[in-house]
DNA sequence: CACTTTTCCCAAAACGTTTTGGAAAAAGGA
DNA sequence: TCCTTTTTCCAAAACGTTTTGGGAAAAGTG
């Protein structure tokens, strides 16, 4: 039913040769004969077979992601605009996208090694990078092309594309403070996954900036499995504090707790005490009063991302690209001064 | 670095085609070749490069799956496990998942035809089907292997996996009016995605068989794209009625904006109003009280359509597969008797 | 015109498998 | 023993491209 190379050169009386070489823009093809060329492969609806390509080039076009959906990090809209960027981009260089789903940390590296020693693609794309993560020593050893969304504790050099959680934090908190803040807690996840060290990092310099001295009983983190059920549970716990934050950082994905606390105690969001989450979920926009937040742009994130990788593939130096986003501070309506 | 079938055939002394055999477990080469064969391809680390393969046995060895997070159906655990249960058996096979992040109707398709055109896998997994989807039509004409999850106005065989969301709404409307609920709301999405249409429809044959009668102004319907606000607002509505609801059955993604709702008009959910939802979010479980809802199985689904799908590549006939599951009912916290 | 250069095309090899169609060696049957 | 059958192996072809290494014809050059 489809046509191939060899069908489409019979017709043209042309050898499989020429035509290949016409198709890809040869300079030793003429203008005409090109043109002639062209214009039947459209005709015929001819599309070379990527498989045969494949073998020959000795690439696969294609690279690989493994998702981990135990972490609800996957429900973010966040995650489903990194994998829009990173997916338009391969499609974009011809590639193509395989996609793992794995259930834990053995199954993720299981996943990721069937790939990679099943010489199944060209280079990989890590995301929800821990602060130790063999996912990347393992890359690093053979040699394999890969990136990063995030950054780990390795010295090798390698790429990655990372948001600067930090400079958000340190952003977010200064700029509570300058709204009167003194108290200002912190809701964070539990260290482990490397992006939450940055928020963190960054709260506490925010704070030093701020001339505003660190208090341990504003920090409070949860384990990833949960994080509505545990922030309602920190929420409540701050607050019992003698001397009660005004002010909230946290990461979005736990803002179901945090307001179902809040409710509890008889505040309100964003008038007795202000609020700024990291990523800008629906219910961030959605929610009256709207929740002031930190937005990373994933979508152009994954894109980088994809070219960062292409050129790996190529052959540049890793090392070379290490980038890391701004991340823009949307204010909304939770995030006023003191009462 | 990695060894090819030719070397190792040479390390054994053997022709490719005697190693190529052994590993296949034919049965013209002995035990004792096959099992030193094995070994060496063992100890070789040897994997036989999948893309010759797929050459050679012209076939892509791929399935393809399109996702449009525009769409956000695609945030809920649920699509998750149906994409988790789907990679598991697909890896299970040997086979690779390709994926196409779509952002609308239109790029959905062309992401598709690439799929198909462009030789890139050997079948499509179709999901999120709208009543009148031109998709299907497409890959009937041309004879091309799919299966559905879900289903369509088609009158042409099909495979596909379904789940019975007309009975799990039928059957939750039974249970309610067995409680002594008498005014039964649905809250639904706008018609348009086929399960939508089986929910209606099991409502209303759920209300016929407890003998209640239907009430149009305890229907409501919102546009997909934000479920949470309309559902708000709709919310809000029903209780404007002169004989209001004392149930209402919806779909879970759209829970937030019920609970802010009933929590403006001072209503206890699960109290004042039972509530039952369709598809068990995290949220549903982690709310106080916590949801009733209706559960489909997704992963065991997603396991089903890849099994059936392999099926319907071998060649056999797709309208032999169509399968409609049973959803389950999760009694929780929110299904009392009226008070 | 004879020679060189440029233009345009192609045959053959290669990518790494699996399958086809034997063939040699071993085993079985009379 | 001789013939048939079974067991065990392999050379060659095939899958559909792209790349290599020319080679013939046309166009320039003197």
């Amino acid at each position: 039913m489809t046509i191939n190379l060899k069908q489409l050169s019979k017709l043209l009386k042309l050898s499989p040769t020429t035509v290949s070489r016409a198709l890809a823009d040869y300079p030793d093809v003429s203008a005409k004969t090109r043109a002639r060329v062209k214009q039947m492969a459209i005709q015929q609806g001819y599309q070379p077979n990527p498989v045969a390509r494949r073998l020959q080039k000795g690439k696969t076009e294609t690279i690989g992601i493994v998702i981990t959906p135990e972490q609800n990090y996957f429900s973010d809209t966040f995650f489903i605009d990194l994998l829009s960027g990173i997916s338009n981009q391969i499609t974009r260089a011809g590639y193509e996208l395989i996609l793992g789903v794995a259930s834990d940390e053995e199954h993720e590296m299981q996943s990721m090694r069937r790939m990679v020693e099943g010489k199944r693609v060209d280079g990989m794309i890590l995301t929800l990078i821990r602060e130790q993560d063999p996912r990347v020593g393992y890359l690093l050893d053979r040699d394999f092309p890969f990136v990063l969304y995030g950054r780990t504790r390795e010295t090798r050099p390698y790429a990655f594309v990372d948001m600067d959680g930090k400079q958000a934090f340190e952003k977010a908190c200064t700029y509570l403070a300058g709204l009167g803040h003194r108290r200002i807690a912190l809701l964070n996840g539990e260290p482990g996954f490397m992006f939450l060290v940055g928020c963190r990092e960054g709260y506490e310099s925010g704070l030093f900036l701020s001339g505003l001295e660190l208090d341990p009983d504003l920090i409070r983190e949860w384990k990833h499995k949960d994080p509505s059920q545990s922030s309602y549970r920190w929420t409540l716990e701050l607050f019992k504090n003698d001397n009660p934050p005004t002010a909230i950082l946290f990461q979005t994905e736990a803002v179901n707790g945090i307001f179902k606390g809040l409710d509890e105690l008889n505040l309100q969001p964003g008038k007795d005490v202000a609020l700024i989450g990291y990523d800008d979920l629906e219910i961030a926009r959605i929610h009256r009063p709207s929740l002031s937040v930190l937005r990373p742009q994933a979508r152009e994130a994954g894109q980088r991302v994809v070219n960062i990788l292409l050129e790996v593939i190529k052959g540049e130096d890793p090392g070379k690209f290490q980038e890391i986003h701004q991340v823009e501070m949307v204010i909304r309506e939770t995030s006023l001064p003191p009462s």
